[in-house]
Formats: structure tokens, C-alpha cells, sequence
DNA sequence: GTAGCAGCGCGACTTTAGTCACTGCCCGTA
DNA sequence: TACGGGCAGTGACTAAAGTCGCGCTGCTAC
């Protein structure tokens, strides 16, 4: 651990669940909470357990999927600090719908069922702010359906490819370059597919002129080509 | 109308998620909600429409659902009586994910935001009910992104027949027979196809003596080997 | 160094999904 | 009765997705 582990309350402010309670508030919510420790690849909880609590991610990368009986994965969403994991089965009680694993060494600060239930009795906004989290899941997974049932692979990787080179592109003679975050195992996972497809279609953007592949590497050479093919028919 | 439109505070208790208020408080909820009626095939908004409140279904049915470009429907959730709509956008103050229209002739409970938002603050268990409830709305677009990415529209169909032959079906000497309650057109929305998928799907099972088709009529003639195709790499 | 392993490229193939165009049926009504 | 509309069945086709198998590279651990 390269740093010491950040004040429990700040983390639990960062959340934007918390942010307009007081210091006082806040410190004693923290002293309700339990830090927990997660190395890179550990599992956090799988999909069918009975929920115990509200995780919330104060250091590292955690990523919530479903996996299916062949092996495949969805991943419904990666949470970086400051963002809550599993709000809701919290208060429905049932059992986790999904599993969730750290992508880095990770830090949790985890909120028991029953404290956290009382706590929202006693701050009706914090309660609010829950709901405003869970609307933001909620879009976001409709969002996925929609990806899903609409959209080709190569559109959703084009997108992807789109999203990357806004974010963290660079621009030089050559085009906005870029390097891929993840494997292409791993971006499959995120959209839904196998490994192969998102080696292939990067090949035929590759073959048609939109961009250059070298590995991981990606230099966009027609940025408004790429766009063409997300308007068209989503 | 058939009946008179049953009082507004019972039609709010119904839905689950004002129960355990005390009828006076029901009273004050009511006074707050404005009657709407919808026509069978009316949309009640849509998508990317700025959200003014809360609706709760108190008689009839409604349709949530996504419309692609091209004119794909993918059904989100069908809601009858008692069950709210777009609790969601009431709170984090975006809007529409998703349309509404009316299957049936259909009253409306409405709630504007400004006003449930009120209310939540001063009752904070209501508030709690809500996230149950948006809880339960999560799991069942994870379990529609489940299916999608996991399952084949053949497996759908499977599963839709088998809940709807235990829900209705009627054991007769040839089988557990029952009557599909929508166009196949509507079932492909549902399961986020299209009508000749539904069709030859169903042809096929009868095809490998799995049910009876005719017209809507069904027959299953071996349920074993349905939930067989079920299990298979669900 | 080299053995092992993860990640990637790719060809060949099968299966599933979706499109288009048309036919026929039932039913209500002009 | 004739006409029209909604719904269902179907053949022929294309496109998209997924599977299998193999070979290559580059890295790391021993």
C-alpha cells in the first residue's frame, strides 16, 4: 500500500450520499462503518448470497457482473472511489443480483444492513441522495438493455473506441492516438461477447481506414467515420 | 368506464408503497395526487421527456419500453394496478429513461415531483419503500441484461411459455393446455425480436413434440423437456 | 536461456438472428 | 357479400454472432 488509508469520513463524503451532513454527522456514521481490505481479483461477494451490507469503494477499481453457466461475463459496471456497490438489495432485502470483484487492491468501507437502515430513518435526505444513486444505476443498466437489444457488437466497440479516444486521446500528425485500458478479453466481457469478435472487428475498422491498430495501441485516422456508424440505425 | 373509479387513498395503500401510513396521512397523500386517464394505446410520456412526477397505476395496464431507430421495441416491464412508474427520475431529476403507453383504458394516480419529494422528507419509511421498490425494478432489468446477453430467443420463448403454463395453464388429458395473451408481435417486443422469430420457434417446438400450436392455442406436451432447453448453458 | 503462460490474430465453420416478400385466415363493417 | 385490416405461417436469403483450433509473440519466473 503506497499510502495511508484516506479518513473514512472524507471517503464516505466523497459519495455524494453523505455530502451535506455534518462533520459530527459523518463521524459517526464512519464509526459505524468497517474498513475492509481487497487484493486485486478478490471477490467482494458473488451474485445469489444473501446481502449483509452497503459496500462502498473508497480506494482502487471494483467491477460488478453476472457471469453465465458457459463461462461468459456481462459486466454491468466498474466503480472507482467514492461510488457505492450493491444500494439496493440493502433495503429490499434479497439476495445480491450480481457478483463483484476488485480490479486493483482495493479499499471498502462497509455499512451493515441494520445501521445503515436506521441511519436513513434518522436522515431522510441521505435516504434521497440512496435513491438518486440507484436512479443513475438504473439508467445506466437501461442503458445496457438498450446496447443490447439494439445495437451490433461493432457498433458498441465503435462507441467504446469513441468514448476512449475523447477521454484520453492524444492528438498528433498521425490522428488521436490512444492505448486500450484493458485486454480484449476484458472489453468482450464488457460488451457482452467473446474475445475473438473484438479482435476482428477492430481488423475491419482497421481494413476500412477508420482507425490503426497496433496491439494495444489505436491511432483514430476518421473520427467522423466512426460517428457515421453510430448514428446510422441505433 | 365499467365501475366507478375506486377511492384514490385505498388505490395508494395498494401500492405497497404507502401501507403502513395511517389513513389520515392517505388522506393529505390523495389530496396531493391529480386522477389521469388514459386511453388504451395512449402513451402516458416518453423518453428523454423532462420528468414532472410520479405516476401510480390504479386501474389498467401499462407498458415501459424502448423504441430503436428502426423501430424495435424492447419491453422493460409491464405494470398493473398498484404498481408506480418512473419512481426513479423523480429523484435524480433527469429524464425519461423509457416510454409509457397504455395497454388498456387506464387511470393514473399523479404525483408531482416537487410534492412526493416533500412527502419523502417528512416520511422517511416511504422513502425506504421506494428504494424496495426501485430494488425490485434493479433486479429485473438485470435479469432482462441476463438474457439478453446470455440466452438464445429460443430459450426466451421457452421460458415465457413455461411461466405462463404454470401461471394459466389447465391440465387436460392432452396436456397442459393454455392461450397466449398477446399478439406474437407483442411477445417479440417483450423478448426483444421480432414477430417471425416468435412463429417459427413455435413451430419448431411443435415440430420436436415439445407443444401444440394452433393459432394461440398451446399445448405442452412435455414440460420436462422444456425446462431441459432451460437449464442447458442458461 | 527456456519453459510456460497470457494475450492476440486468424481461418474455417456452424448457428442464430434478422430481413423481405408473399400467402392465407379470420373478422368486422361498409 | 365484398373489402380491408390485423394477425399468423413460411420460404429464401443475408448478416451477425459465436465456436474451434492453431500459431505467433512477448513476457516472466525459474
Amino acid at each position: 500500500m503506497s499510502h495511508e488509508s484516506p479518513n473514512l469520513a472524507a471517503a464516505l463524503q466523497k459519495t455524494g450520499l453523505f455530502s451535506n451532513l455534518t462533520p459530527s454527522e459523518l463521524q459517526l456514521l464512519a464509526a459505524r462503518t468497517v474498513r475492509k481490505l481487497f487484493s486485486s481479483g478478490e471477490l467482494l461477494f458473488s451474485e445469489g448470497e444473501p446481502c449483509t451490507g452497503l459496500h462502498i469503494v473508497s480506494r482502487g477499481k471494483v467491477r460488478i457482473f453476472k457471469t453465465s453457466m458457459s463461462g461468459r461475463e456481462q459486466v454491468l459496471a466498474v466503480e472507482g472511489p467514492g461510488s457505492s456497490v450493491a444500494e439496493l438489495p440493502v433495503f429490499d432485502g434479497g439476495p445480491y443480483p450480481a457478483s463483484v470483484v476488485a480490479l486493483e487492491d482495493s479499499e471498502i468501507a462497509f455499512i451493515s444492513r441494520r445501521d445503515f437502515h436506521a441511519y436513513c430513518m434518522e436522515h431522510p435526505d441521505v435516504a434521497l441522495k440512496v435513491l438518486a444513486v440507484v436512479g443513475a444505476r438504473l439508467r445506466r443498466l437501461v442503458g445496457i438493455i438498450e446496447e443490447l437489444s439494439f445495437t451490433t457488437i461493432r457498433q458498441r466497440l465503435v462507441a467504446t473506441l469513441v468514448k476512449l479516444a475523447q477521454a484520453e486521446g492524444k492528438q498528433t500528425p498521425r490522428g488521436l492516438e490512444f492505448r486500450l485500458p484493458d485486454s480484449h478479453q476484458e472489453i468482450a466481457n464488457q460488451l457482452g461477447t467473446v474475445r475473438e469478435l473484438i479482435s476482428r472487428n477492430l481488423m475491419r475498422l482497421q481494413a476500412e481506414g477508420l482507425i490503426e491498430v497496433d496491439a494495444r495501441h489505436i491511432v483514430v485516422k476518421d473520427m467522423r467515420g466512426l460517428n457515421a456508424l453510430l448514428e446510422a440505425s441505433s
